[in-house]
DNA sequence: TCAAAATATTGATTTCAATCAAGGTTATAG
DNA sequence: CTATAACCTTGATTGAAATCAATATTTTGA
């Protein structure tokens, strides 16, 4: 079976000697920093949220096996609008970018590799997108359930409900109410 | 100044001879159909929806220079779960997927070029993920009108509105109560 | 292991956007 | 140009989720 472009890039993770720990409340960036990183989640959960007047509002939430960061500062070279924090005790790797453009311009075929990367996250930003104009709540949660059935054993419930648009006292309702 | 890869998609268009015309209520695409063109908007008004139990929610709206489609569809070759159509007399480019493919892999610059065009749209992806993250309806507005600054000459508000993820009476009183 | 902090649940109340409704305006087709 | 349909605005009312508040549970780290 041919590796696709996740496994070359997971190829190279195991490569990385060195784990980083950290804890709760620690940053990995912050608001006006620029990303210069992938940050791949060995254990424990990561954030990437927003800041608006008063409320931080959840972008992304990462655990055991996911690649997360500030993508568009990542990727446009400028000042984040994004924090990206650990919400938990958590080990994680960290990939420049260099590594990724080294691995993309390497031969023709990891060129298209990373072309067909980038066209599926471009589909899930778009299923990302459908979730939240979900109407119903309860919808909402199910959809996002759907893909991450273990999301509440790696998250705290105040965290999804704002990744959720909804307030912590709402999303506890629904579950509770919900027909399993 | 050299070209970029949304440059040379556009000599592409105007090589293609034929525009297609259409009127408010023709169907680009349906729901189930799979996805095999891009269409680029020479005038009038497209619109993306996807249609919940009763009600129709606006994903895209295209008008004068845009492109649009059901993405996904395009992209997985899968039926599309959402709806394109006309929303006013409005003639169209169609362009096939394989126009597409060939420009992107006609040499390595073009496909680092449709790389970074990928790259581009999730940037874009995410800004329109925030939007709808964004708890305030007049700035939920503010940052659309933004980066369109005349979508209310282009689209009906109704569907500004479903696309803002709120009624028109709301965006209407909104756009009344706005200090311009 | 235990104390403290963080998180989750539940109930009561409030608030603000959705809905309902009616009239006014604009766009479109013939 | 005119008639009709589509769309927009405005006001009144309703309802559902947010907020407030208090207690219960879980997690964490010393």
């Amino acid at each position: 079976m041919k590796l696709t472009f996740r496994d070359k890039l997971l190829q190279i993770i195991d490569k990385i000697p060195t784990t980083k720990n950290f804890v709760r409340g620690d940053f990995l960036l912050k608001e006006g920093e620029i990303e210069r990183n992938i940050y791949f989640v060995e254990k424990g959960a990561v954030r990437v949220f927003l800041m608006n007047d008063v409320e931080e509002q959840t972008i992304r939430l990462g655990y055991k096996g996911y690649f997360i960061n500030s993508f568009s500062s990542f990727m446009t070279e400028k000042p984040s609008a994004l924090y990206v924090d650990i919400i938990r005790k958590t080990t994680i790797k960290i990939i420049p970018k260099s590594y990724l453009q080294e691995l993309a311009n390497e031969n023709l075929e990891n060129l298209q590799q990373y072309a067909n990367f980038l066209e599926l996250m471009i589909v899930q930003q778009l299923e990302r997108e459908i979730d939240l104009l979900t109407p119903s709540f309860s919808e909402r949660l199910e959809r996002v359930l759907k893909r991450s059935p273990n999301l509440f054993k790696e998250i705290p419930l105040k965290y999804i409900a704002s990744y959720l648009r909804m307030t912590p006292e709402t999303l506890s309702r629904i579950r509770k109410n919900q027909v399993v």
